[in-house]
DNA sequence: GCCAATGCGGACGAAAAGTGACCGGATGTC
DNA sequence: GACATCCGGTCACTTTTCGTCCGCATTGGC
């Protein structure tokens, strides 16, 4: 049955796999005369798909880029590495685009087979979170955001079904929750799930790391209207223990573009002081963090920290510890 | 014409964006009676698709995940996320999935709109590489691959497609290339381009961010046989400067236990010295990227670097610049 | 300039499929 | 038990699909 549709998927995954396609190589693998595929190629064209066709002697089909995105006909592989992607591009928290690629990590996880599901978790515990390589981390040594919980929730919220969870509150304490997930919702670089607590009846926000043992009751609910927006707000006045952010200003014995240049992306706000200092500004949620980017600057070159005592301990600890470390390696 | 292909792939796309529908909203959604309906669902079901049904009164259809994936129809914001979510994979250099990550997003940048791609860009600039915030860096601080020439050779190799563009070798010289591109390979967090030179009649490594000006001639050429292990070879043999790894061993006056839960993910190779101590040994491409692994020991602890006399210099280097930084903040 | 290879699309008739209406049945929830 | 929902068989009718045959247009190599 349907042999009509199925050949017209295929002939969309051959385009899809390879740019150049004669008639000749695609009759042949669809087993039909180039008549039907000429017709074929005709349907697909009427369904958006902009397929060029080129005649002479090195003629052939090619899929170029259309007025939409025809439907993406992956392999297997292909699909573990763009649930990959989007998982890390999901945690990593990237800002302005969250619900897009939450509702694009959805459809996915939604089909993802089981075997596949296995193969993204073990590629996923063989590689840095966030990917590159041993150095790359952003700020506590444990962020980590569990990717899977991510999907399973932005699942759930998407389709309006309830959920029962374990959490552990800030005091420590544990509770069972029956919830009805609307959004999640990235603060300070922790995501949160906003939730209707069917047991207290009242809307709560649930900070994901302090979730466990989720089960999907697939009950649904009738969602009541609600703005990305207003998820936003809610979620941010109710984060009470707010980003306790660090910031300072660095003054540097540098021209205002060679810091610039030398940082590169991360330098795009040294501003000048005069012609020979500039003023870096930096912040980050740890002394730390911000200790890690003063490591960058370039060698040689003296600088000073303003508006921050706290940073200002923290090197003078610091240079100590350096240099009781070196000391003790002699 | 052809109403029932593009209604079944209609179909499909509704049950991808919402888990659940009722067999009213899709027949008043596709326009057809209920019989048509259960005859795709039908069709669907033979083509692979794990589509379930409930009945009873809050019965309908949902899409499960079954044996293979089908095709993932997405809405334009969708693709950008999922375009996005490849880039910057494929740019962090994840390690033993390159090569599906470049096939999927070869795929992907072949049907993207010119729209789109315009999207994606005005993205990408807006958030930090590799995404994130701003201490999240990985070595250098200008690695930067541009994740559109990676996209635009990944499809030119893909499809053996002739490439015209400039090159600019180590030594600063420019010249024009014509090459038939073979692959792209990652090696020590740089891609290197491994294609044929039509010119020099030879096979040429050339690094990504001394290619400019791509022009993709659309002349296509037969390529010979090269295996992903071959062509990986070849790259790294041709890479002279090779990766100057540095390593190091930390030991911590700390129980190995202890240490390891502290630095989670990056304490996975934490050995135990005695009952007190543990070592932690790390590597990296820059005394700084080590450096900055030191910060982020637990405080108080008490530490010496063993094996690298260079790890050490710095950090009596450094613990003077902190200190001479701390004292100038006075 | 000619030729071979390639893609184009109209026409036709036989075969296949798709479609809606109708039905009795099964399986859930309330 | 009442009701809502999905299930799948059958039938008659309509529409599409498909291969074959055709002359035509375009391209690159000889």
């Amino acid at each position: 049955m349907a042999a009509t549709t199925s050949r017209t998927l295929e002939l969309l995954s051959l385009l899809q796999s390879h740019r150049h396609w004669s008639a000749r190589e695609l009759t042949g693998r669809l087993g039909v005369s180039d008549r039907t595929l000429r017709r074929d190629v005709e349907r697909l064209r009427e369904l958006g798909y902009g397929i060029e066709s080129l005649r002479g002697s090195a003629g052939g089909y090619r899929l170029e880029a259309g007025t939409g995105l025809p439907p993406l006909l992956l392999s297997d592989d292909e699909g573990v590495a763009i649930a990959l992607g989007l998982r890390s591009q999901a945690t990593a928290g990237l800002r302005g685009a969250e619900h897009t690629t939450l509702s694009a990590l959805a459809k996915i996880e939604q089909v993802l087979p089981p075997a596949l599901r296995r193969r993204i978790e073990a590629l996923q515990s063989h590689t840095a979170v966030g990917a590159g390589g041993a150095w790359n981390r952003s700020g506590r040594p444990t962020p980590e955001v569990d990717a899977e919980l991510l999907g399973l929730l932005a699942l759930a919220s998407r389709d309006s079904e309830r959920l029962r969870f374990r959490y552990t509150d800030a005091t420590g304490a544990a509770s069972a929750r029956v919830v009805e997930p609307y959004r999640l919702v990235p603060v300070a670089r922790r995501w949160y799930l906003l939730a209707w607590d069917r047991e207290r009846l009242d809307w709560r926000t649930f900070r994901l790391d302090r979730i466990s043992e989720v089960f999907s009751t697939r009950v649904r609910f009738e969602p009541q209207e609600m703005s990305e927006e207003a998820a936003r707000e809610r979620v941010e006045r109710a984060v009470r223990h707010r980003r306790r952010s660090i910031r300072a200003r660095i003054v540097v014995e540098l021209p205002q573009a060679e810091l610039a240049e030398h940082l590169g992306w991360y330098g795009r706000e040294v501003e000048a002081v005069d012609a020979s200092h500039c003023a870096w500004p930096i912040e980050a949620e740890s002394v730390e963090a911000l200790g890690m980017a003063l490591i960058w600057l370039p060698a040689g070159v003296a600088y000073r920290v303003e508006d921050s005592p706290e940073l200002r301990a923290y090197l003078t600890a610091q240079a100590e510890r350096f240099a009781a470390a070196a000391r003790a390696s002699a």
